[in-house]
DNA sequence: TCTCAGTTTAGAATTATTCTAATCTATTGA
DNA sequence: TCAATAGATTAGAATAATTCTAAACTGAGA
């Protein structure tokens, strides 16, 4: 019935009532790109009652369970995606706005070794618009 | 003669003891990869009377003046880079270690135009790396 | 139902960064 | 050459972003 409850109890999390706030709008529709901040003000408008830390705590905890993907592009703020498959990003500096771009889409060739005793987890592309 | 005045009166800013300071610690050697703190700390380190502000001022400057590079990988700091050319990073993000992979050795496909009056300024890439 | 061992929450603390008032400096004009 | 002044620079104070941790909550076993 309630997905956003099965959604967190097959990640293993509580289904507390925090984290269904947060679920509900970051997962019931379309992907989105949310800030801590951006969140907190979202909840605070509909009169829910919850901390900005514990949203943090809630968008880190959705990350280790993969059901978001940490952005970071500025300097100022971290972006969560709601889009956990491999992509890419625009970001316009000026609005402060992430744009996904698929992966399938991207050839990345030449890319060197890893250094010894490591290897390569993950390839984050970022193209940095201007407006014109 | 003293070169580093010549590198900051060659970007119109005054060669400040401060400025001079940091600009030796940065451009007198090989390439290299500092954040804002770490700076600080060589700085208090060899008794040099500075501000930590004043660091992130002159980071600052530096980079629109094209002198240095920021890099954001990790959403604890943001990094300045040395090496002003186009160029991408592996990251370590248990060692909090970039590594510059030079430009030309990569090539990228498939990158969709940029939305409607924008264009594309700058396409960073970061490889984030896993030990192993 | 009652414990108790995790989990989760959120106020307080910390860390990173920016703002702004005070200070300094280069230029201009006497 | 020497003030005056406008603009540049510095750094203490303020703010913003994020994390820490003690208290509150919850669910599994007895």
């Amino acid at each position: 019935m309630n997905s956003i409850k099965d959604i967190l109890r097959n990640s293993s999390l509580r289904p507390t009532k925090q984290r269904i706030m947060i679920g509900e709008l970051l997962f019931n529709d379309t992907d989105k790109h949310v800030t801590a901040e951006s969140l907190y003000r979202q909840l605070k408008a509909s009169e829910q009652k919850i901390s900005l830390a514990t949203v943090y705590n809630t968008l880190h905890d959705f990350c280790e369970k993969k059901l978001l993907k940490k952005v970071n592009v500025d300097a100022e703020k971290v972006y969560f995606d709601t889009n956990t498959n491999p992509h890419h990003h625009f970001y316009s500096d000026s609005e402060k706005l992430l744009i996904d771009i698929s992966k399938d889409k991207i050839k990345i060739q030449g890319l060197p070794k890893a250094p010894k005793g490591k290897k390569i987890k993950d390839v984050e592309l970022i193209a940095h618009l201007l407006d014109n």
